[in-house]
RNA sequence: GCCGCGUUCGUCUAAGGGUUAGGACACCACCCUUUCACGGUGGUGAUACGGGUUCGAAUCCCGUACGCGGUACCA
């Protein structure tokens, strides 16, 4: 019987998450539902210099809008744990240790200086950035170079040390990732990279793998950023538990800005957001906006980041989180990397807010009306105005615009527009119509509209010539729904109400 | 520099030896609408380049170019 499919997102709390970061979460997530496992949430935060408190908090924000909740986390608990990399700090050392029992790893003594002297000293045109690796090992401080009682007293001493793992100089180091198949790399070509730092903490190299082998991971999904490195990870792991229990990697394509990398600069530049939701640096101060803030649904930003990268090689391109789940698999996932359009993501939006019900906008719409003073305490007169604007709405704030008139009478009026249309004959059919409203049998759409052009044929004016300025006195421009719905939504009071106003206002009009 | 990964309309992508290279966004035109949108119909528009393999290549192989990533006691 397979081992159930665990999959882990291990973020480091250092900011906000972008659409890379969180379309890393979806497909991981969409792999670990599909095959009935567990996602888990590891918080990777091994590198201190670089905590920022609230990372992991908005980190729980983000999942949840999302609707990607982890199994377990820091937060949800879990029977592995700790899952915050920093509270698991005691337990990497021995491992590290096991790599230099075998030989395969060593220490290193050399000081931050000695490190960048070395770098200087070896740096040509042709190798610009110098590399720790088995060209130049054995002219440092390590235990590859010094005695062995050396070695013994400097460790006894508490002498400052990281361990290396010892790349092997003539060895192909090959694996298959889920998108590129089998990728290879030559070890003489890669450094030896440090595993467990100065302060004891493991580098991302040593914890990757003894967590996820000690979280019983069978698939590890992450960015490309991560391929170089996977050599060294696959190293590890043979050492340490066995290649044949090596999680199946993916390296996921990364998402690109308008000129190459995504990055908040692209962002501020261009006017689209690259967070998930807003973040407020607390060191620089600085708001980069997020997607939720902007107005999108989550249905609409998990829709198209899905489809950043993937597809299930139909023509279909709207997907509940539901269906991405039935029909999400890793191995159409791209191998390039995809271009971030906003103009794409909008429409995604827009067709979020047409295909949701009116009861599950109401809330945020009614966040939209707070924004600009307005609060709604009529449910059922929001829901008909709802119900006849959301196909206009691209983005949650566009509610405003497209229905303010229905909870503000118009101040001013296109009288220029009016004017055009505008006469004795008009004013008293306006009139007419008006006393006749008072009395009519059923206040809907298709009645009001029949009364208007059974008075417009007695008056013998064309319904056209009048439906703009009728307009024109319920919504104060050119603009909106059907005339006769919104008198609709609006009610008959209000709208004789504003029938009058309108009409006192274009008294002196000529 | 070196290593790795990529490359189909402007963008996201389909087609994985035989298709007039399909769809979506954006753009343009027309239609609908006596408002503004939505919507509908149609259009412009792509296999990076050069070799090879093959009866036949977007698709397989090699090279080149370009892009991206990595090259930290960061992840």
């Amino acid at each position: 019987m397979a081992k159930k499919v665990r999959v882990r997102f291990a973020p480091s709390p250092t900011g906000g998450l972008h659409l890379g970061g969180v379309r890393t979460v979806l497909y991981n997530y969409l792999f670990a539902k599909q095959q009935g496992g567990d996602f888990i949430l590891r918080i990777e935060d091994t590198d201190q210099s670089r905590y920022v408190p609230g990372a992991e908090e908005y980190i729980y924000q983000t999942l949840e809008w999302c609707g990607l909740q982890p199994d377990e986390s820091p937060k949800h608990g879990g029977n592995v744990g700790p899952y915050r990399q920093s509270e698991r700090k005691e337990l990497y050392r021995k491992y590290a240790e096991q790599l230099v029992e075998k030989g395969v790893a060593y220490y290193a003594f050399d000081t931050a200086g000695e490190l960048d002297e070395m770098r200087i000293r070896l740096r040509t045109e042709t190798n610009p950035t110098p590399q720790y690796d088995h060209t130049v090992r054995m002219q440092m401080r390590n235990s590859l170079v010094l005695a062995k009682d050396e070695v013994d007293t400097l460790l006894q001493n508490g002498t400052p040390h990281v361990i290396r793992i010892k790349m092997p100089e003539g060895e192909t180091v090959s694996f298959t990732d889920a998108i590129r198949g089998e990728v290879s790399f030559e070890t003489a070509t890669v450094d030896d990279k440090v595993l467990l730092k100065a302060d004891g903490m493991p580098t991302y190299h040593l914890a990757v793998v003894v967590d996820d082998h000690l979280m019983e991971i069978t698939h590890a999904f992450r960015g490309e950023e991560w391929l170089p490195s996977a050599p060294v990870h696959v190293l590890v792991w043979r050492h340490l538990f066995g290649e044949e229990a090596m999680p199946q990697w993916a390296h996921l394509p990364l998402i690109l800005g308008p000129s190459g990398k995504l990055s908040k600069r692209d962002g501020a530049k261009y006017g689209f957001p690259v967070f998930a939701m807003n973040w407020n640096d607390s060191k620089t101060g600085e708001l980069t906006e997020g997607f939720k803030e902007k107005g999108f649904l989550p249905e609409a930003f998990v829709n198209l980041l899905a489809m950043l990268g993937w597809n299930d090689g139909t023509e279909q391109e709207l997907f509940s989180l539901e269906e991405l789940v039935q029909r999400f698999s890793i191995e159409k996932v791209h191998r390039g990397g995809a271009k971030f359009d906003y103009d794409k993501a909008k429409w995604f939006n827009h067709e979020w807010i047409k295909k949701v019900p009116v009861e599950a906008l109401m809330p945020q719409v009614k966040a939209v009306l707070a924004e600009h003073g307005v609060q709604v305490t009529d449910d059922a007169y929001l829901s008909n105005v709802i119900a006849l604007v959301k196909d206009r709405c691209t983005l949650l704030p566009d509610f405003w615009e497209h229905s303010a008139f229905f909870f503000k009478a118009p101040v001013e009026y296109d009288t220029i527009a009016v004017k055009a249309k505008w006469n004795e004959e008009k004013k008293a059919f306006f009139h007419s119509y008006n006393k006749a409203l008072y009395s009519v049998s059923s206040w809907d759409a298709a009645t009001l509209e029949t009364v208007f052009k059974s008075l417009a044929e007695t008056a013998a004016i064309k319904p056209g010539e009048l439906q703009l300025p009728f307009r024109i006195m319920l919504v104060g421009g050119k603009f909106g729904p059907t005339v006769f719905n919104i008198a609709e939504v609006l009610g008959k009071k209000e709208t004789i109400s504003r029938i009058d106003a309108a009409l006192n206002q274009f008294k002196d009009l000529r």
